[in-house]
DNA sequence: GCCAACGTTGGC
DNA sequence: GCCAACGTTGGC
């Protein structure tokens, strides 16, 4: 099983959506390194559900529910999504400042490239999150 | 195939 | 609201 992370600005899909609606298709990528990511998510992979721009915090946890395929709000026909399940919420949201201030969490791509919204998280950097939010 | 112009994302 | 970083488009 992988771990991702993937990111939503809140005024156009917040996590309080998301754990209202419980399942969602993660639709609206249209960069091809973010697809690439969605591509390789299978059903039981974990994301990270985190707020860009306003809140730059990690909320919660969503689990991949349904693998890729086309997305309908794409008429170009070259993306795609997964929709995704609620899991949980993080006891204390973990922010982009404490990410910033934490040694093990340097190489994750939320920092070295800011603009990509699906990337990989590998199981020590997931577990190092989890602590932050005490969950 | 190069690169200038343009559009978008997201931190500050 | 600004702008740096980055991705895409289109003329040549």
């Amino acid at each position: 099983m992988a771990y991702w992370l993937i990111k939503s600005e809140p005024s156009s899909w917040s996590w309080d959506d998301q754990v209202r609606k419980k399942i969602t298709h993660w639709d609206g990528v249209r960069n091809y390194q973010a697809r690439n990511n969605l591509k390789q998510m299978k059903i039981g992979d974990l994301c990270f559900f985190y707020h860009s721009v306003v809140g730059k915090q990690i909320m919660g946890i969503v689990k991949v529910c349904a693998s890729y395929k086309d997305d309908p709000t794409d008429s170009s026909g070259k993306f795609g999504m997964v929709d995704v399940e609620y899991v949980e919420s993080l006891e204390k949201p973990v922010t982009l400042e404490q990410i910033k201030n934490t040694k093990e969490l340097q190489d994750l791509a939320l920092i070295k490239q800011s603009r990509l919204s699906v990337m990989p998280v590998m199981p020590q950097q997931w577990a190092c999150i989890l602590r932050l939010g005490n969950y």
